[in-house]
DNA sequence: CGGGTTTGACCAGCGC
DNA sequence: GCGCTGGTCAAACCCG
């Protein structure tokens, strides 16, 4: 689903990135439970790759997925807008009213490399600036995985145990993101949640890390779940 | 008292 | 160089 270019500028990357959304009866809260489990077909950068993930998801959710294109990078603040805002997202929600999701799998944790999107709203990122990628706090940018939710809570319950460490008000935003940390001992897995300006109803969950551990909970849950997670994070 | 949250300060990157 | 911004820190606070 990616464009053509974008796989033939990018062969030489390890990391992965693609969209992949959820039909319109499967529509929020405990989004990732322990539940059930559902594996989400995955479109990697090259084009014979095909990355699955795999989730937990209610029962009510139904595995017929769309794979959506991608067209931005969530990473950079300046998309913000398109992801949340511009065209892309109303594309998205047409056909997928409640809920949409971008996932990464960055299989060399030594090399950051971010991409440029090649696409027709002005959204792609300069291989150049691609480049810059800081080195300050966080000297290897862990995989991130994101997902919108129609959700009045904020926090999903994933099975996991986290510590807020932040809170902050970004810009042209009414809603403050929040931080958290993993709670688990040599867990490095972090995730921010914040509201979607133009709906507030709709929280987006951002997580960074791989966890080194299973879920906190759900014993009976943990043995598929653990095997499960272990290939998303 | 221990663990989690709040919140202002601080830091580094980026754009101008 | 400076100001803005996002991300993090850590002391104070809260709560069971």
């Amino acid at each position: 689903m990616f464009s053509q270019s974008l796989l033939e500028d990018h062969q030489d990357m390890s990391s992965q990135l693609g969209f992949f959304s959820f039909p319109p009866n499967y529509n929020n809260v405990g989004m990732i439970s322990t539940t059930t489990t559902a594996t989400l077909p995955f479109i990697g950068y090259n084009q014979n790759t095909l990355k699955t993930l795999t989730m937990n998801i209610p029962p009510s959710f139904d595995h017929s997925l769309n794979i959506q294109e991608s067209t931005h990078d969530p990473r950079r603040k300046e998309d913000l807008s398109p992801i949340f805002g511009g065209p892309h997202l109303h594309s998205l929600q047409k056909s997928t009213p409640n809920t949409w999701a971008w996932g990464e799998v960055n299989e060399s944790s030594n090399i950051i490399k971010r991409r440029e999107f090649d696409h027709d709203h002005n959204l792609g990122v300069s291989s150049i600036k691609m480049k810059k990628i800081k080195s300050s706090r966080r000297k290897v940018r862990e995989p991130r995985f994101c997902f919108k939710t129609m959700s009045d809570v904020d926090v999903l319950d994933d099975g996991y145990k986290w510590r807020k460490y932040g809170q902050k008000v970004v810009k042209n935003t009414q809603h403050p993101r929040s931080y958290y940390r993993c709670t688990q001992d040599n867990c490095r897995v972090k995730k921010r949640v914040e509201r979607l300006a133009e709906d507030p109803r709709m929280v987006i969950t951002t997580y960074e890390g791989r966890h080194v551990h299973s879920p906190s909970h759900d014993e009976e849950d943990s043995q598929a779940s653990s095997q499960l997670n272990n290939l998303l994070w």
